[in-house]
DNA sequence: TTGTATTTGTTGTTCCAAACAACAATAACA
DNA sequence: TGTTATTGTTGTTTGGAACAACAAATACAA
């Protein structure tokens, strides 16, 4: 019972550096989220003592993180107080190779997308060549920031089982990536740090940030689209990731006998039960943006279409009480063609969802759909850049857009 | 984008007071978990200055929740070390209510349950009945312990859905019990601070603590007794409790398109596919205890017996895979009859479990049996009594035994 | 046995970040 | 115009961790 150290804790006693990088992260976070805070308002969300605050925000301000600028509140009693905002000239970079394009875009630190290049391929690009592609793109667009834009690094969103620690792409069956070094390479070549994770965890990280899970602490998203469906989960506020980065494939997961397999060659699972490529066939389309497929299967009345889309919305359903069994999270969030099957028959869906969750962790149960859309697998990408600098403000490393 | 605060982040800034609390509790946990440890490991661990332990260590001795004897370690080189240790005077009583009796335990700070008491009731009590008897059942143990024990508080185990804030019972399908505010009533009876979970969750949080799981960030633990299938999940170290504290329901998640239902009327579910009942029909058995159902399961070899065991393999495998898809744990522990199995042929549950998850998760997974065993409930509910002190140990109120 | 190197505990001092107190600034309102 | 309420600013206080110097206790080599 002696002897070894059997904890893991690492280091975790608490000093003063910590104590001081804790406030400045937590006040930094803050002003990440919700954009625009009076400093009054700072202190009664943190506790902290104004004069804290003040010194706070001044250390920010000293490393140009923030800006203070007038009263903009008006109406109160007494002295306004002034406004903290986040630096405009801060930004990351987002990428998102995909089979047909890869797309990049620069993003603010208060979450706006300032620019955005998509970039088509004809074939599934190798690892090797999606790199090179993101580092051209990502060098023109560093040309066209205004003049003193810091970078504070780039983050990838993959379609595949991503190992976060190292960035090594595991396994991303519709890039045909396995154990690929994307984010080691990426970061070779722009001179930037890069972070890699999985594009539906990301998703839903950006939704719980900025989007329709604003603020929650316990969310589970489901995320689909041409490459199968991915899954995203917020446990506590913080994202799942799991012993080794892979937790969240949440389409992978077996809810049937089905012999109906998943990309991943896996049978029965939500994934298999739910597929894009079925809603197109039985509509007779080759192939059709999210906009068009959404529009037909809101506009379907055939019985051939309506029989699949309802087969759809009841392996949805099974997978999302499953979930909310599993987790009892305060709200699910259903994007890209899984919100239209939602929209088609809500209360089909929500009636599954009910005979499939436990009574409990139904009660206070909302579904809902994402508001992002397409933006929300960028907005993350960089929400995972940005967050050695909110971790640590005062130590992270920023980068000149041109040099 | 203004005005209104969004997140809920709840006085989270740091002052001087919780950075204290925050190393005194980090002392103590130490302490706790690893039963005596050498004042210079502490320092390694924590990364604290040898002198910051030193008042640390003090204080918690002053407070009599540690003591610190002569060096036990033998053989370095230079001045020995301390060693310190919980003390041993002060306990938590664990209290589980079952169908067919309910037991009562007196834990130690590390973890040694020193008194126990079974008492059997013909009929499943009602919620306050069973308080009663607990109630009485811990005011004689408090009379035997020792003079100058102090006591935590209670921590209650039960066999159903609990709302963790207010210690209700809001389902307990094997006690009868329905929105029973079991906690609320053992509070008023005893005069001690009680909580409340889920069995399951606390078994799994004994095993993360002092069993097959020991030390461990992830993990998915799967309980079957009596009472059906209950589960509990550890993500990065700490239990998954969810928005409303009924996560981590695993044995009620819907595996498959079966039409046998559970205890909560779900069908398809682990809990309906791997039954202790069905077990107890092929073995012609009315009842069993653990023991014989598990020397029934390792020498079975009659046809019947061995085909509802295999089927019941397979689905706990298929549930397994579901779970390490979905969380990529770094281990999944079994207990109760779900150990027998796993023993009965674990070359047949490890492939199924191979074959339903996600080749990435499963790439490190590990599948155990857990150590403690029917300890395993009422450690663990020591540890949820034990939670408030370990948080704050300078402001955790202490109670007397015998007054 | 003695001396040296090594590690740990102890004590007094230093340092730093947050709290606090007093005052100035700026608004609403009577 | 004076009062009240709220916020920002500045200088001081405070508490807890780090640090430095020294003492204590071991292993090991000479």
């Amino acid at each position: 019972m002696t002897g070894l150290p059997i904890m893991s804790v690492g280091k975790s006693g608490q000093n003063r550096e910590n104590l001081r990088q804790h406030n400045l992260s937590l006040v930094l976070r803050l002003l990440h989220q919700m954009g625009t805070v009076a400093r009054s308002q700072l202190t009664s969300i943190t506790g902290l003592n104004r004069s804290t605050i003040s010194d706070l925000v001044a250390e920010l301000a000293a490393r140009g993180l923030v800006i203070e600028s007038e009263a903009m509140q008006v109406g109160g009693v007494g002295r306004p107080s002034l406004s903290v905002a986040t630096a405009t000239n801060v930004v990351a970079f987002a990428v998102n190779p995909e089979i047909d394009a890869t797309t990049i875009a620069a993003v603010t630190l208060d979450g706006q997308i300032i620019d955005r290049i998509r970039y088509p391929t004809h074939t599934q690009p190798e690892p090797q060549k999606a790199a090179q592609i993101a580092n051209q793109l990502i060098t023109s667009m560093r040309k066209q920031l205004p003049v003193g834009t810091r970078i504070a690094g780039v983050g990838a969103a993959v379609p595949g089982q991503v190992r976060v620690n190292d960035g090594v792409v595991r396994f991303a069956p519709h890039l045909n990536w396995v154990e690929a070094p994307f984010g080691p390479m990426l970061s070779q070549l722009t001179g930037l740090p890069v972070s890699v994770d999985n594009d539906a965890s990301l998703a839903t990280l950006a939704e719980r940030t900025y989007g329709s899970a604003k603020g929650a602490r316990h969310v589970v998203s489901l995320f689909a689209g041409s490459g199968g469906i991915g899954g995203g989960v917020i446990v506590d506020g913080l994202p799942l990731r799991g012993s080794t980065g892979y937790a969240g494939e949440l389409g992978h997961m077996q809810i049937s006998n089905s012999s109906e397999v998943d990309f991943s060659g896996l049978p029965g699972t939500l994934e298999a039960l739910v597929r894009r490529d079925d809603l197109l066939e039985v509509f007779k389309l080759y192939s059709a943006t999210d906009e068009e497929l959404d529009f037909e299967i809101l506009n379907a009345t055939d019985k051939g279409p309506v029989k699949v889309i309802q087969s759809q919305i009841d392996a949805l359903g099974r997978g999302i009480g499953v979930l909310a069994t599993i987790f009892n999270p305060q709200m699910v969030v259903l994007s890209g063609f899984l919100s239209s099957l939602f929209q088609f028959d809500s209360d089909r869906l929500l009636d599954v969802v009910r005979k499939s969750t436990l009574q409990s962790a139904h009660d206070s149960l909302l579904v809902r759909t994402g508001d992002l859309g397409t933006k929300a697998v960028l907005v993350g990408a960089a929400e995972l850049a940005f967050n050695n600098l909110l971790e640590n403000p005062a130590a992270a490393p920023l980068f000149p857009a041109n040099n």
